[in-house]
DNA sequence: TTGTACGCGTTATCAT
DNA sequence: ATGATAACGCGTACAA
């Protein structure tokens, strides 16, 4: 591999201008950045990050831990860390991945960290490295869609389009994403003076058909689901009854990476910009590291226009 | 950060004798082992990726490089990354995320490929690092499964279960995995003594919807799908034409990992081992970092049974 | 503006 | 079996 000396060997210099020609490009006279980048460009010269780390006490490198049990990640994370990746990349910094709870600082400069749960926000919070989590929780810099406006997004499509009944299909609150749709469905509802009617599931599409069925749709229903695995359902249910969507039945999903394309018809979806959430989560974790303190950031998602609503 | 040198003053040894420890503790008496692991648990000490891959000129940390499109991710990649970092981690490395083009060799110990095509192939061959690829092209050590031996197993499942006619449901021959499914179909037709009656489709379920609905299916059909997307296309082609599934139409999927279970019913489907694939990945890169030649493997697939087949 | 000396944490080599 | 020393590649602090 070629190193920092092999350039300034090259290029008839010393090493720390090679260096300087990296890293303070304004120390160095024009001639030379321009000799010492023609030689770097020729020999490939890459900067090692081992020699880099052990230098400045930084690791350019950053853990993204992903603790959401690997059988119920959902497509959209593959998206999520593609973008994450990209983001880092062009910060100049690396991204590990990792599932577990190692949160060994000794090699990393921070943490990008997605399905975080109870016990693991204390940890977090003790950590002496700049943490970013995917989600939401005091005390945590965060980024996290609007749950709230997501529902209340879907609600109003669905009142606008003038449904007689309208169901929020939601799933176990024990997550803050959970109950916040639901309050984004009541206050909306709550506005327009409409009463609320709202039913927890297991986050299953086929849990929710089979809900539905027994429910007895009897058309000019609106339904506001919490995902788009449990609007995928109610689609499914409805038609198995012979409704028609959307003239019977209209179904705003929540998510919108994956599973809204897969369905009968394209649902109607609240979606994660996922790319947005990774700029303003590398963002957050960039100006921790300059130094600066941050607050979380909330992404107001915007409503997808499928087949299920008119 | 607690280094080599706190533990070896807490333990009262020498930097070395900690080292020895840790890489080689045959070469120290068992009582000094006990001390000094006893300190490290203490000062909860971790080995300084830096120091060492500059110490050793090796930089435990493997690139993991997603070539695919964005847009054109399949949900089971991130499962085989999950089990890719499971792998590596097992194995003292870690995990590089990438997707773009970069080979850079500088910072890492050797890449993972997915996704490759065409001109990547070359650029893989010419590498100095040890090189895995999932997917198959001679010349490079790689894991894939036995497209073939997949799909004839599907065509069997199907035979068996008597349907009178047998069609295969394919999609753009470029890739090799593509042509590999097709030879499985027809080699089990042809031992079978059948007529093959192969299709080409983009890989999308509402083309192959579509195109089995202007096909008139009859009933006693049996379908081989070349992907889970194909298959639950014909899946809703012949539910909107009033047949049963299984009993008039019989269909199995190939990939296993999201959308079979997503189908109205769950998808009968040729499984990826993806735990399996990761582990022979992962396998493959060690014994070539230790030496060693590798030749590619394969790996058979098997049947998952869902609701589509008798 | 450019160069020299030193240190970051680790391990191989050589010495004891 | 254990320790001293040098080296890996880079950047800061200081010197010129």
């Amino acid at each position: 591999m070629v190193s920092l000396l092999d350039v300034a060997r090259a290029a008839h210099v010393s090493k720390m201008t090679v260096s300087r020609v990296l890293n303070h490009p304004d120390q160095v006279s024009p001639e030379i950045i321009a000799d010492v980048q023609q030689v770097i460009a020729e020999l490939g010269y890459v900067q090692n990050r081992a020699g880099r780390a052990l230098a400045n006490n930084r690791h350019y490198n950053i853990a993204f831990i992903l603790l959401d049990d690997i059988n119920e990640i959902e497509p959209y994370y593959a998206h999520l860390l593609m973008h994450l990746t990209d983001e880092l990349r062009h910060a100049g910094y690396t991204l590990e991945m990792r599932h577990d709870r190692n949160f060994d600082l000794t090699n990393v400069d921070g943490f990008l960290v997605s399905g975080a749960r109870g016990s693991d926000f204390e940890l977090l919070q003790s950590l002496t490295v700049p943490v970013v989590i995917y989600g939401t929780e005091p005390g945590i810099p965060s980024v996290d869609i609007d749950n709230k406006a997501g529902t209340q997004l879907a609600t109003n499509a669905l009142l606008d389009a003038g449904y007689a009944r309208l169901i929020y299909l939601g799933i176990d609150m024990s997550e803050p994403f959970a109950i916040n749709r639901e309050v984004g469905y009541r206050d909306a509802m709550l506005t327009a003076g409409r009463t609320t009617e709202i039913y927890h599931l297991p986050n299953d599409e086929h849990a929710a058909q089979a809900f539905l069925a027994d429910l007895n749709l009897c058309g000019n229903t609106g339904i506001v689901a919490a995902t788009d695995r449990l609007g995928l359902g109610a689609l499914r249910a409805g038609r198995s009854q012979g409704l028609t969507v959307p003239t019977d039945l209209g179904i705003v999903g929540f998510d919108g990476i994956y599973i809204h394309q897969l369905a009968e018809l394209p649902l109607t979806t609240i979606q994660q910009p996922l790319a947005t959430i990774a700029q303003h989560m590398v963002a957050l974790l960039m100006k921790q590291l300059a130094g600066e303190t941050v607050t979380s950031v909330y992404v107001v998602p915007e409503l997808l226009h499928g087949a299920t609503t008119a």
